[in-house]
DNA sequence: CTTAGTATTTGAACATGTTCAGAATTGTCC
DNA sequence: GGACAATTCTGAACATGTTCAAATACTAAG
């Protein structure tokens, strides 16, 4: 009796939404639908969510909250950064599967302001954790950088799971194989360009990615 | 007189929009209130333009067809890759400047079903221009490249394009001073990047790039 | 149990992108 | 010029995300 009345009835909206959001898209599902799926008016559906981009960022953040055990459990248990790399992002993959189309609405702003951006404000408590799963990862992982470069590096992975997830949402072939190819191709890719990059050879380029990264991220 | 007055009200009507849109933002602007600027009903707008963003779509057009003999001309005087691909790219710049917030609307779907995404088909002509001008300052250029990537180095080129012009949208900093800065950098870390490539130590990395832009580009 | 206050829920109303039946205008042929 | 057709234009109506005043359900104090 201690769960709470109200806590259900948010659960059975979101729940609601969620249905018919992979049965008819996001775009294209109805908040008047949704409300009448949950048995409520919309009015009620307000009442808990302050939009519709607003359910799917309880989604999103349900997720992260299943996922974040997990991944944490994969990367106490993994030790090279190859299995650590893959401990985060399969663990996105399985977990997001069956709502893949679900985050297009999601990953479809690249506008900062826009609350559903992956760059938001609102998105940016997530953001910060993902952050911080590749940061463990690279930790004391072997890898070898530039100090000037070295800080971004969970950063910049981050950005390669985003861009992966990206091409995953809007991959079209069966059972998003070239989305998995893609995913096996860069990740060694990745591990042999961290492994090339201490070479001095590649010192100019080292100068110029530090002062990039600085434009970049520095200050924002 | 042979100028269709049908044609004129179209002018009128982009250009209302274009001057609503620099004033609220695309997604404030009302298209009563274009309409109303224009002078026409809201039904004159749709009967010249399928939808608010095929406006912003028109808009795209036209700029590029501005664009593109001044890029040529410039393409045609150039002989170093630098300079050409400071043609393209700084052309951009100038072109979009006044406009650069209304390209927000342009650049912020990445979903390639959208009709404004870079990657859907209502964007392709212009898209294929685009990479066109890439690959004709790539041309003899000295660039030497394994023959299985060379020939995506123009897509690869239009895709760092559309980075830069993603970042500039959204830069915030004093006349856009970061995206400078950014631009230049990363120009030169690419021009001394494909000096690299053709190293032996680098081979590697080339066959697993070559498969990568196969499973992206190939037989999409 | 009653009462007062709070939490939840309702549904009509609003804003805005879009549609469409028809009005107004223009063009064409005699 | 007049009659008919095509083009252009109008504004009311519709769909959908969102708001909000009011109704209802629930809770705690007496």
């Amino acid at each position: 009796m201690k769960i709470k009345k109200s806590e259900e009835t948010r659960r059975r909206i979101l729940e609601a939404a969620l249905s018919v959001f992979r049965e008819r898209g996001f775009e294209r599902a109805t908040m008047r639908e949704i409300a009448t799926a949950a048995g409520v008016a919309v009015g009620a559906a307000y009442y808990y969510f302050e939009s519709k981009d607003a359910i799917v960022m309880a989604f999103y953040e349900r997720s992260q909250g299943e996922m974040r055990p997990q991944i944490e459990a994969l990367l106490e248990r993994s030790k090279t950064l190859e299995s650590r790399l893959r401990a985060v992002i399969s663990t996105k993959f399985e977990c997001f599967g069956p709502n893949r189309k679900l985050l297009g609405a999601l990953s479809a702003h690249s506008d900062p302001e826009h609350p559903l951006s992956p760059f938001s404000k609102e998105t940016s408590e997530i953001r910060e954790q993902d952050i911080g799963f590749f940061a463990r990862a690279v930790a004391d992982s072997g890898v070898k950088l530039p100090p000037s470069i070295e800080p971004y590096l969970p950063r910049l992975l981050w950005m390669y799971q985003m861009g992966l997830i990206l091409f995953w949402v809007y991959d079209h072939s069966e059972e998003q194989r070239r989305t998995m190819v893609l995913y096996e191709k860069t990740l060694k890719m990745i591990l042999v360009a961290l492994k090339l990059a201490g070479i001095p050879l590649l010192r100019p380029l080292h100068r110029l990615a530090a002062e990039l990264l600085e434009v970049v991220y520095g200050s924002e």
